[in-house]
DNA sequence: TTGTATGCGTTATCAG
DNA sequence: CTGATAACGCATACAA
């Protein structure tokens, strides 16, 4: 059976001493290049791995970050756009030695707030993923000294990586101001409870005036994140025919694909009748029918930047200024738009 | 700030022994019931919690479950099926105060096995979310004394859960006979490398004959897992116009949803001209015109009896008798099927 | 350059 | 019932 190996018995084996196994390990201190040669190779040949606890236990780095990822009623990893991001992230991070470990409220009886659970597993960093505003222990977690990214969430203390929501809505006015030539627009948002939503919404109210383009309506808010939210809000945006828009901007594709259903179940051919155009492109925006002209989010760049700023943060935990980067993001322009 | 808590220090500060600390915190050994309840009162106001990383250099249990999601090119986490039973399987588990470490193949500098990262991180138990066939590392992992399941691969000595997929096929052949009461049919299958696939394509020879159905063409295999080749493959299927079937059962939605499309760009009528059937009801399914009448395979329970059956092998790691469990699916019906 | 000793924060085994 | 004390496996300052 594989006998339990530690430096101890291999420094035995070895003929020399277990701190001399530890440097040759760590690279650290001064050994002979003949015996690091030794050592290394003895390591390699009978599979030893240092026991991470132990060194967790010892030195202060766990070379892990914890991970905040807010989940609706069961949904989560399941969520695409998120989930694509944290994969982006967790690819980059593992390369560079780190380990992804979920944070969770209750650990077994006892109930952790993130900040306990943070100093208990002694995690290097945190990366949330996507929080949520009304949760309180996110704020004691990100004023603590512990290293914090986000790519969702907007919070003083906070280093965050978005991408440049006002630009994407840019990118739509030109688009209908120069390509479409349209004048009569309205808009579907998300909930409010979405920092990135109301950023969008901002924008479009500014560019709208700017541009000088007339709403139809409101901006009617969905009142979920998903398909249906958006199937639902295009009926409520259509009751009086007589407003009807040229275009139809909605603040994510997942509810864009329930308004493009909704209009469909209504007979309103798009883009003939009415335009619609989302923000995100999720996979599925391209095969769906008409597929979606909507605003692209990188969402590789998102993940990478995120745990690259992190990672920054992680090795020198002095620069503690806040800081915020947005990424740009572009038009794809696809079946659900079409100059007259 | 905060100082740091040790079950010395607290020890100290009620003039106790760390042994007495360390007894109420885990629940053994004989305490008094007054000293345990000012000890407990006494850690709830400072805040105090205990290190992980000494705890689990002492202890053997790690309370952590490794993770294997093997990804293909960056997709992973983003495939909406495997992360949702991921996402059943995290919530459980972390309720009995189980945490999800992803075993990762090259810690920093170091490339490492499967079973060394296991024996490394020294964790409780692994969960194989997607595994490869072809991946080695996986087979020596599963043949160690670590305890092990899956809801995705077969392997001697690897308990599994999974889907009834003879009995939903049988299923979807029931309602084609009873219901639709069609004759000719076909199959597109996804890559051969899939287990499953592999199960429902048996289970569709057997059952054509079964039932005397007649097959229009040899069963065609997708390339690959997604939208674009089941695209691709219902215009292979259908190169031969004289062979059209009634209706095309496809493995997956993923690739389903792909067929559908491409039947829809050839200006093939679905229900009307040729019907289809799916397997999974992933969350598009239902929102896709038309709708995908499919095999729903109930995820939760894939999640959740996933993490039953490995807290059961962790706890008693003695059982090393394989297990299958197959769990039973449903039918589905929606737009893309329709009685004649 | 190499070896030794100590501590990291727990748990567990003994005595008291 | 409670208090010392020895591991757990490694890193590191220090001595050789």
């Amino acid at each position: 059976m594989n006998k339990k190996r530690t430096i101890y018995n291999i420094a035995k084996e070895l003929d020399l001493a277990p701190g001399t196994i530890s440097k040759v390990i760590n690279n650290t201190g001064n050994v002979s290049d003949s015996t690091r040669k030794r050592v290394l190779a003895y390591i390699k040949k009978v599979g030893y791995v240092p026991n991470n606890s132990a060194r967790m236990l010892k030195s202060k780095r766990t070379y892990t970050v914890g991970i905040v990822f807010t989940e609706e009623s069961d949904v989560g990893l399941e969520h695409s756009f998120f989930s694509s991001i944290l994969q982006h992230f967790k690819t980059f991070v593992e390369v560079q030695g780190y380990e992804l470990s979920f944070i969770v409220k209750k650990l077994g009886q006892h109930e952790l707030s993130y900040y306990e659970w943070c100093m208990n597993k002694r995690v290097d960093g945190v990366y949330i993923v996507v929080g949520n505003y009304d949760d309180k222990g996110l704020y004691e977690l990100v004023e603590s000294s512990i290293p914090a990214v986000s790519t969702d969430m907007l919070l003083p203390k906070l280093h965050t990586v978005i991408s440049d929501n006002d630009q994407g809505v840019k990118l739509i006015f030109d688009y209908i101001k120069e390509e479409l030539k349209l004048k009569n627009i309205a808009y579907i948002s998300g909930p409010k409870s979405s920092k990135a939503f109301n950023e969008r919404v901002d924008a479009y109210h500014k560019y709208t005036q700017e541009y000088q383009l007339n709403q139809t309506s409101e901006v009617i808010y969905a009142d979920s994140f998903g398909f249906t939210s958006g199937y639902n809000a295009v009926y409520k945006l259509l009751k009086k025919p007589e407003q009807k828009p040229e275009l139809i901007m909605v603040a994510s594709d997942d509810i864009a694909l329930g308004v493009l259903k909704g209009l469909s179940d209504m007979h309103i051919k798009v883009p003939e009748d009415i335009q619609v155009v989302g923000f995100d492109d999720i996979a599925f925006s391209k095969h769906f029918t008409p597929s979606l002209t909507t605003i692209r989010q990188d969402r590789k760049l998102l993940g990478q930047t995120a745990a690259r700023l992190l990672i920054e943060l992680m090795d020198n935990p002095n620069k503690d200024v806040s800081e915020i980067v947005k990424l740009p993001v572009e038009l794809v322009i696809r079946e659900s738009t079409r100059k007259k």
